[in-house]
DNA sequence: GCCAACGTTGGC
DNA sequence: GCCAACGTTGGC
């Protein structure tokens, strides 16, 4: 899952009451189709968009499963959507509680030279989905870079 | 600041 | 249903 530090960083996510929070404002249908598909317990990566370095910075923890985003209806909000029905949400969101911050964060220019992330989804080209999946191998070659450093 | 790679909107 | 125009994301 992407975000903007300058919105809301990994340390924002380990500060939060009970280090979980509401993963609202996705509005894209391919990236809430990939949240609709989280299951409770799966395992996500954070990674920091926009900054320097990019980078995957902490692992987090899916404890609740899709359910309307609320800022949809929410008039004031950014992601306000007025063409989306209570009757019928438009748009979802999970929760996610921090689990571990990386002691590297494994940076972009990083995993691209790494061969297990050949087809890692965040490296593709023009890739600008905020929620994308991670396969097992690419879990644990990011989770092994992120503690050795290497 | 630029621009590629999208996704969305709206005229037809 | 097509497609041009426009808006956004995000890497560089």
């Amino acid at each position: 899952m992407k975000t903007e530090p300058t919105t809301f960083s990994f340390d924002d996510l380990l500060r939060a009451p009970r280090k979980t929070t509401g993963w609202d404002g996705v509005r894209n249908y391919q990236a809430r189709n990939f949240l609709r598909e989280m299951k409770k317990g799966d395992t996500v990566f954070i990674y920091h968009s926009n900054t320097d370095p990019k980078a995957v910075v902490g692992i987090a923890e899916v404890v609740r499963e899709a359910y309307p985003d609320p800022t949809q209806f929410d008039p004031k909000d950014d992601h306000h959507d007025p063409d989306s029905s209570p009757d019928d949400p438009r748009w979802s969101q999970v929760d996610v509680r921090a689990v571990e911050k990386l002691a590297h964060p494994v940076s972009l220019e990083r995993m691209k030279t790494a061969r297990e992330l050949a087809g890692m989804a965040l490296l593709q080209r023009g890739n600008r989905l905020s929620v994308l999946p991670v396969s097992e191998v690419e879990f644990r070659a990011v989770v092994k870079m992120g503690k050795s450093g290497s």
